[in-house]
DNA sequence: TGAACATATGAATAAATGTTCATATGTTAA
DNA sequence: TTAACATATGAACATTTATTCATATGTTCA
C-alpha cells in the first residue's frame, strides 16, 4: 500500500496465501454444474429440487455442489418450511461470470 | 440480444456449450501455480527459465502450465533467439483477476 | 408421535489434473 | 556440424474432484 501510483501498470504480486485463495475461488467457477446452478439462481432464488429438475440432475449433486457455493460465500440461503431456497450472493459473483462470459463469446 | 432493458436482472441462460467454456476458462484461473505465473508476467514479458527462477518451481513445470494458458488465448508469446517471451495477452484476463481479487479481499 | 417430504452428508468410484523425470525439439555460435 | 542452451513434451504417479447410492437429518401436518 506504500506506493499506489495511478496511472501504473504495476501490479503489486499480493502475498502467496492471497494467490491461493484467489485459485481456490476460480476453481469454484470452474465447474460446469456449479455454472449452471449460479445462472439457475441468477435471477431467482430456488429450492434445491427445484434447480435440480431444471437441469435434470439428482438431488444429492446439486446438494453437494450449493455446499461449495455456500464455503465459498457465493450463495444466499432462506429457510422456509420444508424447503431451502438459494439465491446467489451478490451482483458481485454475476460481474465476475459477466467477465469470463466476455472472454469466452469474443 | 433482442431485449436488453438496463435496469432489469434478468440473466439468459447461455448455451450448454458457452457454460462448458466458460467453466473451462475459470478452470484455467483455479491453479495458484497459473495465478502466480500471471501475476509475475503481468508487467512485463518474461522467458520461460525467469518465471521459472522467480517462482522458484522447475521448468518442466512453468512450460506445461504455459501451455495451458497459451491454449486458452491468456499469454502473448515472442520468440527472441533460444528463449521465448512471455506476457499476459490483454487487459481482459486482468480484470479477470482483479475481480476475483475484490471477492477474496473484501 | 409417525408418515411424508426436502435437504444434507458419508463412502465409494471413476475421471481429471498437476508435478516430476527423462528426453525431444529448436536455436545460436563456434 | 557440434556443443551448449532454452523450451516443449510424453509417460508415470499422486492427488483432487464430481457424481452416485444409501441413508441421516430436519420440517410439516395429520
Amino acid at each position: 500500500m506504500e506506493n499506489k501510483i495511478t496511472s501504473a501498470q504495476h501490479t503489486e504480486m499480493p502475498d502467496l496465501e492471497v494467490l491461493f485463495d484467489l485459485a481456490d475461488l476460480f476453481k469454484v467457477f470452474g465447474d460446469s454444474t456449479r455454472i449452471r446452478i449460479m445462472f439457475t439462481i441468477s435471477d431467482n432464488e430456488m429450492s434445491v429440487l427445484s434447480i435440480a429438475e431444471a437441469l435434470n440432475m439428482e438431488q444429492s449433486t446439486i446438494s453437494h455442489q450449493l455446499r461449495v457455493l455456500r464455503q465459498n460465500k457465493l450463495v444466499r440461503v432462506r429457510r422456509e418450511g420444508k424447503q431451502i431456497y438459494y439465491s446467489l450472493d451478490d451482483d458481485h459473483v454475476k460481474k465476475i461470470i459477466e467477465m469470463g462470459l466476455d472472454h469466452v463469446l469474443e
